[in-house]
DNA sequence: GCAACCTTGGAAAGCGCTTTCAAAAGTAGC
DNA sequence: GCTACTTTTGAAAGCGCTTTCCAAGGTTGC
């Protein structure tokens, strides 16, 4: 610890480094051996003397030594780095997958580097651009705002993985969990309870994962042989606010309903309040059921019912289908399936 | 863009790297100069003739080069990343600094390599440890558990910014924002509006931060000649379900109490809930303030009174007290001071 | 005891840049 | 036109590792 060592070595002294920084040849010297013999062992590389191996062991633990991983990365070309792309870091929905990605990699080897978009094509093209310069191994997008074929090009260069799309190309992997299935499962189950007037409030148009979830309550309508009436679908912006907007044009149109279903979470907590300005009450006037099941949702007034999907199973994933790709794999895929957390801000209407 | 160029070059072709990885050799040969008048260019390290600067610029476009930052960090000796250590990369509350810390540092040139330590003082040490054999330059710790001479010694390898904390070290910089004084200013707002019986959901006792906030506490009562009472003080962990868990405590031992100030907004939500289960009206009943101002306190019902500290600009101002340090500048100290965000969560209890 | 072979380990050449050192080229001054 | 500088530029030596290539040391077999 101290900086001033003495009787260190045995012949020359090492040419001290600035920071006291210890380097593969120190330890060599140290352990009366050539570098290439330390590299050999650090990275069971090749078969080297017991006798050899103790006495290095003990010069890298004498010395502190720790390979310098820019050296390393430089000489075998690796950057041991992958990028990560997501649209807010900030969001409390993509923060849980970003932890997973992070721990996954990090188990790996793999440093992460994450930038954010903000849902703007051109910010995320620079990050893109930025993340290649630093030599990123591989990247993980989540929920990216790119054109299929930019991505696709991509991919020539590095491997990367995608969540909520898919593209079709040979070194990447699409976590594409259709929302689909769960928009359906929350639309039938408001329909089981009884609803028949049930509001939509949409993400930001552009969305493929917004257009699904639209998809899915279509669907459930049609499969209940319930008409699709467009004055109950009102566009939103997966943000409380818009959740908000959303309610009170819907309210201001007179539009009847009796259920909503809301696009994300946050959609529902802005739609309840306003429901709340004017004096309705959830779920006793309008049962409502949200998407994505942030850890809040269990905490509102009432206790949001909302579609549950493990995003932190969705970045193990991610993590795990990077690190496949990056070994030259063909990742598995395994999805998890939506499930429906119900809690209390529905109520059966049934007769 | 096409893989196959062809008639590029005016002698011997260069060594066509791996994935058609262009370097700085080539682009000097391309222009017929050395490689270290490109790298001068490229740095601005001296003085180059404008005729050489152009044919080197010509070059550069040409070929697409991209200098490649692991041989520069190599030869520079720096690596040209800072690592932040935060606790749970998915609250929502440490979303936002990261965000800003990122951007921050991103437009210095440095690359961001985050991990979280789960409030592990073990973990955290671990990345500390990570972060160190990455060569990172700096390390900012968000709101860190370990020890202060752990971190004391740690400046003595990098420079190091605090948030959450103090201490005192050559090349660190403590942006301890005080949450005493935004403590004390929610629950002279309770006491204003008439309250004498307030109650307090801590957070986690180890906590430097949570003690502030009940110092606050303890000072408006004192100011305002309020006798403290131990048994309106309850412990919490900062989350939803602790502040629940708080409240029915609370509420268990029949405290009496006409307010509560929850350490955080998350703990806010838990205990609002818990009110709710228990049939008990906010702000009718009890009055509730937070501490944090989170994005959704303004979308919960009813929205939360709470103390809003950016934290946006504590992001901001660790990245810069980072890249101060780095510069070997003293960051200058700018805190920005607590605010309360008064909504409708509390109610006056004057006669 | 020596040829033929396998195992170990060292020397040295990179990886792609920066930077020192010294030579080449330009500029002034007389 | 030649000397004395000053500016511009190239050659080469790293940065700290990995890895190829080859020699030394050990084994085995006859």
């Amino acid at each position: 610890m101290a900086t001033g060592r003495k009787s260190t070595g045995s012949k020359a002294a090492a040419p001290v480094a600035p920071a006291g920084v210890v380097t593969l040849e120190m330890v060599a010297e140290e352990a009366g051996v050539s570098p290439s013999t330390v590299s050999r062992i650090l990275n069971g590389t090749a078969k080297v003397r017991e006798s050899k191996v103790r006495a290095v062991r003990a010069a890298i633990s004498k010395l502190q030594f720790q390979p310098n991983p820019v050296a390393r990365s430089l000489a075998r070309g690796r950057s041991m780095s992958v990028g990560v792309i997501i649209q807010t870091i900030d969001s409390p929905f993509y923060g849980e997958a970003l932890a997973a990605i992070e721990k996954g990699l990090f188990r790996a080897g793999y440093s992460v580097l994450f930038l954010s978009g903000h849902w703007r094509e051109d910010d995320e093209r620079r990050c893109v651009e930025h993340l290649l310069a630093r030599r990123v191994e591989g990247i993980i997008l989540v929920t990216s705002c790119l054109p299929d074929a930019e991505l696709v090009r991509l991919t020539r260069t590095v491997p990367i993985v995608l969540t909520g799309r898919s593209i079709e190309a040979e070194r990447s992997y699409s976590m594409d969990a259709d929302s689909t299935p769960g928009a359906r499962l929350a639309t039938e189950y408001l329909i089981g309870q009884g609803h028949r007037k049930i509001a939509f409030i949409a993400g930001p148009a552009n969305h493929p994962d917004s257009q699904q979830r639209l998809n899915g309550y279509k669907a459930a309508l049609a499969n209940a042989k319930i008409p699709f009436a467009a004055k109950l679908v009102v566009p939103g912006d997966y943000s409380d606010a818009g959740g908000h907007l959303a309610m009170n044009r819907l309210l201001d149109a007179k539009a009847e309903f009796t259920a909503v279903f809301a696009a994300n979470d946050q959609t529902a907590y802005g739609a309840m309040l306003a429901l709340h300005r004017r004096g309705l009450r959830v779920p006793q006037d309008v049962s409502i059921v949200g998407f994505d099941d942030l850890p809040t949702s269990s905490y509102i007034i009432p206790p949001l019912t909302t579609v549950h999907r493990s995003i932190h199973e969705v970045g193990e994933a991610a993590a795990e289908a990077m690190i496949d790709l990056l070994d030259g794999r063909v990742p598995v895929s395994k999805l998890s399936t939506a499930t429906l957390a119900i809690r209390e801000s529905t109520r059966s209407v049934r007769y």
